[in-house]
DNA sequence: TATTCCGATAGTGAC
DNA sequence: GTCACTATCGGAATGAG
């Protein structure tokens, strides 16, 4: 199987728990779950909805396509994935304190332009920590103020906008979109302009380990709390199962 | 000492001979004869003229500096290069008999836009054989009709032209000059378009092979000799002395 | 077009 | 903007005791 098809195979799947472990993390009638398998950050999955009846899998080749579909059957489609995105959510959340005693942010959203075949909602937090973060595209691609990572809650509120702007920006074309990605360099949460991938990937771990031990002494503060967890850095865990990590190095 | 200043300070030694072996293949009193520190063919030398009391070094920064000097002097200075060169050339020839028993084509020129400082005339088989041609500009920098490689008998003919084409071309201009470097990559000899290094590499290995094949085919028929040199390939001799070859495979 | 080191960039092929 | 692989391109430093 091409990686540039592979998603639509699982969403094709008439029984998505005969997808193995290391690749679902849930299903449903109207979407499978998987673990993305070149995560981004220490939590990162994706929600793939699934063909219906009324909803081909043309109509869900990507987001454009899904857009073109009746406003409401489009609309409906969405909200469907945000209801699942919201128990991903609360998922990751659970693990982020159990792991690592505090809850951080987490991004629900679509590439403006994908490169893999099918709708794929993105649902990771926002340390931007992993291994498989390396190249500039990847980083630029999930910015959140960038406008090339659509934000689900963005794209939902296209519906409510003029039928003309509707149009222009449900287009999505790549010449608008991909520039973006040439865009500045700096960091999205501090916006230090950043001068290229190593110093990236080591200022976001500084990003991330300042922020765990802020909320580490808060909790500490707060609950004087003897036994919190002690996780440092992104090696210790993550939601990708190991056998299907990859031999990089962090 | 830099390497960009390197050839300035041997054409500044008071007594060459004082250079390491690895280094001097021969000198005069006007001129020093190296081994290409990185040559990019069997054999490759570099002819240094010495600064001399009517001639500075910053006479013989480069070519360009040479050609802006008195024209009687500075094609004077060009027409002892010459005879170092012919005599380099029959050095070459000898060796050439020795190792492999038969003579390929031996190139003198200058490069339009040098990067190392002090002139230095190249004299250097045109087999481009070696493991140090390693990127497209070393080898487009010497192909015999780009126009980079400014042959030295051409040099001298600009002398006897037009002033005005004779002040144009002796300028050598970076801004003219470079671009020739990204002309077609092609083989001097076939003028196959050739798709990238690893291509030419291979390329250029199996022209010299033939070459060698059909000389020594040639000697065979010619002389009926039983006892030729056998030496295949570039690895078994280089003009460059061992103890100062670089670690690279060929 | 001196090299070397590092990083970014570009094209390919993948079933 | 899928990855992995290969090759290319691009800038900066290069000495010295």
């Amino acid at each position: 199987m091409s990686q540039l098809t592979v998603l639509r195979s699982y969403a094709l799947k008439s029984n998505p728990a005969t997808l193995p472990p290391s690749v679902l993390l849930s299903h449903s009638e109207t979407s499978v779950t998987l673990f993305d398998a070149f995560p981004k950050s220490i939590f990162h999955f994706l929600i793939l909805p699934r063909p219906q009846p009324s909803l081909s899998i043309f109509d869900l080749a990507n987001l454009s396509s899904l857009l073109k579909c009746d406003n409401s059957k489009a609309k409906s489609v969405l909200l469907t994935m945000k209801e699942e995105a919201q128990s991903v959510k609360d998922m990751i959340e659970s693990e982020m304190m159990k792991r690592y005693g505090f809850k951080w942010g987490i991004w629900t959203g679509f590439h403006a332009v994908p490169s893999m075949e099918h709708l794929h909602l993105h649902v990771l937090s926002n340390d931007l920590c992993s291994p498989r973060m390396r190249k500039k595209q990847h980083y630029q691609s999930f910015h959140p103020k960038h406008g090339f990572f659509l934000h689900l809650d963005d794209v939902l509120s296209w519906f409510d906008a003029e039928p003309s702007y509707y149009d222009t920006v449900s287009q999505l074309k790549k010449s608008q979109y991909e520039p973006l990605l040439k865009g500045d360099f700096e960091c999205w949460k501090c916006e230090r302009v950043i001068a290229n991938m190593p110093a990236l990937k080591s200022h976001l771990q500084e990003e991330w380990d300042k922020e765990m031990q802020r909320e580490t002494a808060k909790l500490k503060r707060k609950q004087k709390s003897p036994d919190l967890p002690t996780a440092k850095g992104t090696d210790a865990l993550e939601t990708v199962p190991k056998e299907r990590r990859s031999p990089d190095a962090a």
